[in-house]
Parts: structure tokens; C-alpha cells; sequence
RNA sequence: GCUCCCAUCGUCUAGAGGCCCAGGACACAGCCCUCUCAAGGCUGGUACGAGGGUUCGAAUCCCUCUGGGAGCGCCA
């Protein structure tokens, strides 16, 4: 990963001419006003690519301006599961940078600034209405089939009503005044080409009755004011673009490049909410999906990454290209994302998967047997509790034969696994050794052989290799094992 | 209601007028391999939303419709 704050490449133009990729300075801007969706996550990563693809770098701001919801130990919250999933950025709360701060409950002062500009241009107003006049005016619009804007009652008050007005202890939002009859187009990256007509848009709010910026204000000139130059950012905002430009050009300020990537939906086909509660990335790293697995589903949601295989986290930048993202939406499907979880289990260091199986493995005891068990099951796992009964048939004293077990080692009958307990005597623990002389011994081979041998042992007719296992377990269980599996198979033929 | 966005297998997608009676991956079904499961190999079914154009030729271009979504907030 390039290092921290690396910008100068970014900014060389006669580099960036023989790269492949642009060289972008990206942005994720989310409120902490709740657990990061997988939607989030994909707009999230999608701007870490970007950035990363041509040597340009993330800023990550925080969109707090909604005070009262935003609570610390979300950020907290926030900031791990994006570490989690393997971003980085070069500029943010909790690493500081150029542009801070980061915050946007900590950037007051520069949306005053912003506004003290456009009161001066003459472009803002004060405006008294109360959400219920607004409300009661919308729906009236609305009712008479008309869009519901701004119905301009406070476009024109003499400067003696509003200083009245205030006197009174009222104190009005600011409303940005939108040119009548203009157009203006913008290049939107996934989207291509977009035209707009200022008449569509009524005069909207850029400061609450309290003084604080609203969204379309802040939003807008953070990005100018942190050198982003492109926004990626979901297709819901495409229709907001046309104002935040409009405000962009009456400040003066840059206006960045724009790409609404299509929305996430969920498996049922809506939009995805809080409430579909799978796609929580919390919930998904809850329930033991792999960073890596998410990467890898991720890169290919909405995007065509030219390629089936599997990525290793420093690949997907070089295969992420922005002109390659998709404009339709995308589903959200669990199946696709748990064949990229068996990917990346397959794909973890030992040491990654001791530390996703964690305490599961407690009772295992010493390093070596840890390290034996985890390369004899991972083959065997694609959640992290499907440790559990794996480490069980190894640690427990005794085993309880699931339905087919049960029936397997009855068929198999008493004499079986009487033999195969003399013969395991003699053949000191060397598996290959054992089962080949109570193939001979008993005349079985194949499954034949196996399938009451593995009942017996583990209880199960499915799972791991063998013999890793019985190395695992220990003679003493075998022993007990293959006795309990005559007794069961005895009795049972007795009645 | 108005403005805007979107539309290929069940899902993710390839496809930028002939290479496509549409390719890959996941999922599903069958077979093979195998001590079982998983993996792997092979095989199979399933898609260009509808209707009009343009063209010698359209999944690809244009129009209409249909369906889905977003925006029109003192939410972000």
C-alpha cells in the first residue's frame, strides 16, 4: 500500500498522462448514525479503489452535523469495520491531514464563510417559514399535481420585516436563491452526459434555523475545500448533483468530477435499509465472513472485474476500473457471497485462521496440536463455529452418533469393531497400518470400511480426513470409541 | 404529480451493428473422482421486458410503452 498522505504523485499531471489510471483524489463521507451497510461499504471500497488504481488517495470526512444522533462510540465503530474491511485513507479524523479538520461538527467556521460569500453575492435569503407552512404547501402543490418546491413566500421580504422578524425572536433558515431559467450539464463518470434546467429546482436550505449548514451546503464544500476531485457517491444523490453545482459555481470554488454507482439492493429485491438486517457489514463480520470475502464479492457488484479468480486484497486496485462499473442496480446475494468465504478460507495463512477460530480452539491446548487441527479441518470450514464440533470429537470424552452414524455402525455390526480394536493394539497408532489390516481382518474396503469407521470415531458420516483426526483424538478415545460402537451395534442386534 | 436514472440466465456479469440461435462465474441438476463432506473434472437447463422503427443485418442505434428506483426535506 502506498504510504500514508502520498499526494505528490497525485498531483504530477504529466505522470498521471502515461498511467493507466487517473490519479483521483476520492472521498467517503459518512454520518455515524448507525452501522455501516454493505451499500455504504461497496461506495466505501469502490472510492478506496479508485484512489488506489492511479496512485491517488482517500479522504475520509465524517458527516456529524446531525449532533444529537451522532454518538462516539459509533465513529469508534465505524472507523474498525472500515479497517476491517482492509481500507485505508490518507486523511481523516483519527489520522489527521492537510485539509482538517475532519469532522464536520468541527468545521463551523467555513460554512459561515461560505454563507457570509453568498449573502454578500445576494444569493441567500432568510426565510420564516415554519416546516408546517412548508409541509401544508407541499402537499398542496402535490394535490393540485404540481412538484412540490419551495412556494417562495419569503423570496422578497423588505430588510424592515426581517430585522422586525428577528427582533421578535424568530430566526429564519437561509435559502439559496436558484437562478430562474438557466440550464447547465455535467459529465456524471458512470452515467455519462446529464443536462439539468435550474427551473426545476426550487430554492432550497442552506442553513437550519439553529445556524447550522445543512447537507447540501456542507457536503459540497467540503469536497472543494479537501481538493477531492472525484465523487463517487450513491445514485441517489444524481439528482441532487445540479444543486450542489449550482452552489459550487456561486462560491467560486472547484467543482469535482461525479460518479453515482447504482444502489445495492437487498435479496428481496428493494433497496437496501437498515433493517435487512444480512447486510449489515457488522452483522456479516459477526457471523464470521472474511474481510477477504467481502473484498472479493464486493469488487464484483456492480462491477465487471475482468476476472473469476480469486484476488488477493493488493490486486484490486490494478483491476478496478471506474468505466467498468455497472449503471443498473445490484442484489444483494448471500450464495455468491459465501462461495468467495469458501475462496477465502481456502486462501488464509494458517495464522489467519487461528486467529478467526479464536477461542474455539481453547481446549486443544499447545500450539502444535492447534496448528494440526486447523490444517486438518480447514477444508472443512466455512464459519468459524463450525469449529466447534470439530474440536469436540477431537477434545470430548465420548461421541454421540447422529442419526446415519447410528445406522452405519449398526450395519456394520459388533465383530467389526471388535476387530478393528484389535487390530489397532497392533498396529501402533499408524493409521494407514490399522485400516489396511482391518480391511484384510474384516474383508471390507472402500466405504465399506470407512464410512463405520468414521461413524464410530466421530459421529458423524461426513467431515474432515480421517487419519489427521485419530492422531488429533488419541488412542485412548479410539479405543473407547470403537467399544462403545460394538456395544451400540450388539445391543442393537440383540433386539 | 413533475424531473431524472435503470432494464441480458434465479443472481453477478461479458457483449460498445455482423465473431452471439448470446460467453463466464455463482446457484441448481446429473455423472466422474474419492473413506465421507468439501474441492476438482465433465455434462445439462434457464436470459437479451414489450412493441415499433433505422439497417442487407440489432442484445447492441432511435421512439413509445411497461416495470423498477431515486429526487423534489430546516435527513444525510
Amino acid at each position: 500500500m502506498p504510504a500514508s498522505g502520498a499526494r505528490p504523485v497525485a498531483h504530477d499531471p504529466v505522470r498521471c498522462a502515461f498511467m493507466s489510471h487517473e490519479a483521483h483524489i476520492t472521498r467517503f463521507a459518512p454520518s455515524p448514525t448507525g452501522y455501516l451497510h454493505l451499500g455504504n461499504a461497496r461506495t466505501a471500497f469502490f472510492n478506496f479503489l479508485a484512489a488506489r488504481a492511479g496512485g491517488g488517495c482517500l479522504v475520509l470526512r465524517i458527516e456529524d452535523t446531525d449532533a444529537g444522533r451522532s454518538e462516539e462510540h459509533l465513529l469508534a465503530q465505524l472507523l474498525e469495520d472500515l479497517r476491517w474491511l482492509g481500507l485505508e485513507w490518507d486523511e481523516g479524523p483519527d489520522v489527521g491531514g492537510p485539509h482538517a479538520p475532519y469532522r464536520q461538527s468541527e468545521r463551523g467556521e467555513q460554512y459561515s464563510a461560505a454563507i457570509a460569500t453568498l449573502k454578500q453575492k445576494g444569493l441567500v435569503y432568510p426565510c420564516f417559514c415554519t416546516p408546517e407552512e412548508l409541509q401544508l404547501s407541499r402537499r398542496a402543490q402535490l394535490a393540485a399535481g404540481r412538484p412540490p418546491r419551495y412556494a417562495g413566500t419569503c423570496t422578497r421580504l423588505p430588510d424592515a420585516e426581517v430585522a422586525a422578524r428577528v427582533a421578535a425572536g424568530q430566526s429564519p433558515a437561509m435559502r439559496f436563491r436558484v437562478p430562474p431559467g438557466r440550464g447547465g450539464e455535467f459529465d456524471d463518470r458512470i452515467h455519462g452526459p446529464q443536462r439539468f434546467a435550474t427551473d426545476d429546482i426550487g430554492d432550497f436550505v442552506v442553513t437550519r434555523a439553529d445556524g447550522s449548514a445543512a447537507f447540501f451546503l456542507s457536503n459540497a464544500i467540503d469536497d472543494a475545500a479537501m481538493g477531492v476531485t472525484l465523487v463517487l457517491r450513491g445514485d441517489d444523490h444524481l439528482a441532487n448533483t445540479p444543486r450542489q453545482i449550482l452552489l459550487l459555481e456561486a462560491l467560486g470554488l472547484p467543482i469535482p468530477r461525479y460518479g453515482h454507482l447504482p444502489l445495492l439492493l437487498g435479496p428481496s429485491g428493494s433497496p437496501l435499509s437498515k433493517r435487512e438486517g444480512a447486510a449489515g457489514l457488522h452483522e456479516l463480520r459477526e457471523q464470521g465472513y472474511l474481510p477477504s470475502a467481502l473484498c472479493n464479492y464486493l469488487v464484483r457488484l456492480g462491477h465487471a472485474c475482468g476476472t473469476d479468480d480469486w484476488l488477493e486484497a493488493a490486486d484490486m486496485p490494478a483491476h478496478f476500473h471506474l468505466e467498468r462499473t455497472s449503471r443498473s442496480a445490484a442484489r444483494f446475494d448471500e450464495a455468491q457471497l459465501r462461495h468467495w468465504q469458501r475462496e477465502a478460507v481456502g486462501h488464509a495463512s494458517a495464522g489467519e485462521l487461528v486467529a478467526w477460530l479464536g477461542s474455539r480452539l481453547e481446549r486443544l491446548g499447545s500450539a502444535a496440536r492447534i496448528d494440526a487441527f486447523v490444517a486438518a479441518v480447514r477444508g472443512n470450514l466455512l464459519f468459524p463455529d463450525d469449529a466447534v464440533p470439530l474440536v469436540a470429537i477431537v477434545c470430548d470424552d465420548g461421541v454421540r452418533p447422529d442419526a446415519e452414524a447410528a445406522a452405519a455402525i449398526e450395519n456394520a455390526g459388533a465383530e467389526f469393531f471388535r476387530t478393528a480394536a484389535r487390530e489397532w493394539s497392533s498396529s501402533a497408532g499408524d493409521f494407514k497400518a490399522w485400516t489396511r489390516s482391518v480391511g484384510t481382518a474384516t474383508g471390507q474396503k472402500g466405504a465399506a470400511l470407512f464410512r463405520p469407521l468414521r461413524a464410530a470415531l466421530t459421529g458423524l458420516t461426513h467431515g474432515p480426513e480421517l487419519a489427521p483426526l485419530v492422531a488429533l483424538m488419541g488412542a485412548a478415545r479410539v479405543e473407547s470409541r470403537l467399544a462403545a460402537a460394538a456395544e451400540r451395534a450388539g445391543g442393537k442386534s440383540r433386539e
